[in-house]
DNA sequence: TCCGTTGTTGCCGTTTCGGCAGCATAATGC
DNA sequence: GCATTATGCTGCCGAAACGGCAACAACGGA
């Protein structure tokens, strides 16, 4: 009868966990958890599917290599040694990163589909998010991926209703299912065209802003929340004030000359960089930040797929210089 | 050059990490890795102290074996491919079991020595310890164990002092510098003998047992400080009291037919099973219990030869019946 | 242009793996 | 008590795997 290689099998298909563990782990080791897992040589032969002499033979040299019994020998029943149980109890941790690392490597060929299903909010999501999912797709060109754009608090929402695998978005107190698992502080501020009379203003404040009509987003964007208590507190008089539920168009309006639009930098950055646009933080005691994070689900690992491309999207963020990040 | 195999080493020495990697793993497993590292065939041919031609085809092995290329030849530089990132990464995760295997089986075999620092209070260290300090000495006859019997707040002391590895002792609110690993809450009662008048009284209360003579534990031993404000508040007038500070001495007292000790039945479970002490929970409201653990370190690792012994302890402890627990 | 280095391939000898046959012994069933 | 079945192990042997040597093509640096 033939030896089998590791070659020996359609490429094409994923490898179950006994053809990779032949792959990587010395025979003498595979059959040695054979035999504790079964205490018998011959009923780990069988599973193993070869012949009992190659088992006890394996076994046998593990035993000399580490120099003291793996299993006790009693007339014609085995149990684990001593040394037996913890070389046992250690290699059981052998499997998980082999599997993972295979599995991972066939989602990288395309053999083994997935899908995550993203969403984020609009700053982050049309301005650094299509970089990450362009490498990643590229990367994994077997994934699809499912991205919606909406605003934060409906991110959370997702996630919570396990519509979403991860979210992108502004949270400042998440609720207790979903994990901040990268998070960000970003100054809000003020964005205005450079001839603004506002653009030469070294500490601006919230007052010298009300002095200007104003373009601030609707109640469900959530720099809104969090800047509402400083529009009430710091005017008796309501500028000329336009509300809308786009970031992009808080830009626009920016970029139009007439309004200043209280937002981060986040959705702007490549205006400011070309100096179109100017953006400058609110100066005010107590003003709070906006805070970024990566989200997902607490308590729940993610499946394969969703994990992989968090680990991407952490990286990536971590690498990347956040306009506005304190 | 001849093929050096496994077991042809002395097996008297420990293994270094480059054998019992070949022990356990593939070689083309652990030439990936070696060019992984090195990004050099030749390289890592010389640091594995084979022909680079064995490496070129042991990395080829497994490229075959996962049906995706490891490296990206460019020219003649080498990089690490995503799937080859994807295999070295997981694959770092493969060391730590079996060094631990290893060293814990050469502890197990004696060629590596250790020592264990313990420290227990007196119930427990002359009562249970003494069996799994001959369980642990027998399987492991080159380790050293030195134990020392003192009052639980000592002991709390020589571990924040790092003068002990691990502790045993009655303690309810540990320093942030202590761990309790294990813990069991233990009744708190009368011992007595079986003719004494309170022997009888199926609801105890300190009360009642304020009516006798009392023996009761210094204030360095542990129970003397949960008692105390119950020997306080439920007496104005002080019986009889004897205070010690040796647990054997309370039992040796009770066994006298005069003086109702004070403690636990930990340290007396013999003379109870033999019925000759009776051994009644204070049924007074408040009365706490006394909390008997395990004591580690905080924040810091074990060394191998406690960290083994504190795994042999915490099973022990487990599977035993402890006296008085609730 | 020359030299040194790289990764790879052909060929070959040695080592390792595993199957077959058989052994001694223990356990089970009648 | 005996026959049968099952166990772990050993001798022998062929196939497969490992790795060394020699040589090659190509790249990079002086």
């Amino acid at each position: 009868m033939e030896h089998r290689p590791a070659a020996d099998r359609p490429r094409e298909h994923a490898l179950s966990s006994s053809l990779l563990a032949r792959v990587f782990h010395q025979p003498s080791l595979l059959y040695f958890n054979a035999v504790a897992t079964h205490l018998s040589i011959r009923e780990a032969a069988r599973r193993l599917d070869v012949a009992s002499s190659a088992v006890t033979r394996q076994v046998a040299q593990l035993e000399d290599a580490l120099g003291i019994a793996l299993f006790l020998r009693e007339k014609r029943r085995l149990r684990l040694s001593p040394a037996g149980e913890i070389l046992f109890r250690h290699s059981r941790r052998l499997v998980a990163p082999m599997e993972a690392a295979v599995s991972e490597i066939e989602l990288l060929r395309g053999v083994r589909a997935g899908s995550v299903r993203i969403a984020a909010a609009e700053s982050v999501g049309l301005s650094f998010l299509p970089i990450l999912l362009t490498e990643f797709g590229k990367r994994y060109p077997r994934l699809t991926l499912d991205v919606a754009i909406i605003p934060s608090a409906e991110v959370v929402e997702r996630l919570v209703d396990e519509r979403i695998d991860i979210g992108f978005g502004f949270i400042a107190k998440p609720p207790r299912q979903v994990d901040v698992a990268f998070r960000r502080d970003v100054s809000i501020g003020a964005l205005m065209s450079p001839d603004h009379p506002l653009a030469t203003v070294q500490h601006l404040t919230m007052a010298q802003c009300l002095d200007h009509p104003l373009a601030v987003g609707k109640p469900e964007i959530s720099i809104r929340e969090v800047i509402e208590p400083f529009l009430k507190s710091s005017a008796n008089i309501t500028p000329p004030l336009v509300e809308v539920s786009s970031i992009r168009l808080l830009v626009e309006l920016a970029l139009g000359g007439h309004y200043v639009s209280i937002m981060t930098p986040i959705g702007a950055q490549n205006e400011i960089a070309s100096g179109r646009l100017v953006f400058r933080p609110l100066q005010d005691g107590g003003v709070p930040t906006n805070r970024f994070g990566i989200l997902v689900r607490a308590g729940s690992s993610l499946h394969l797929a969703p994990a992989i491309f968090y680990e991407h999207a952490k990286a990536y963020f971590e690498n990347l210089s956040l306009p506005g990040a304190v």
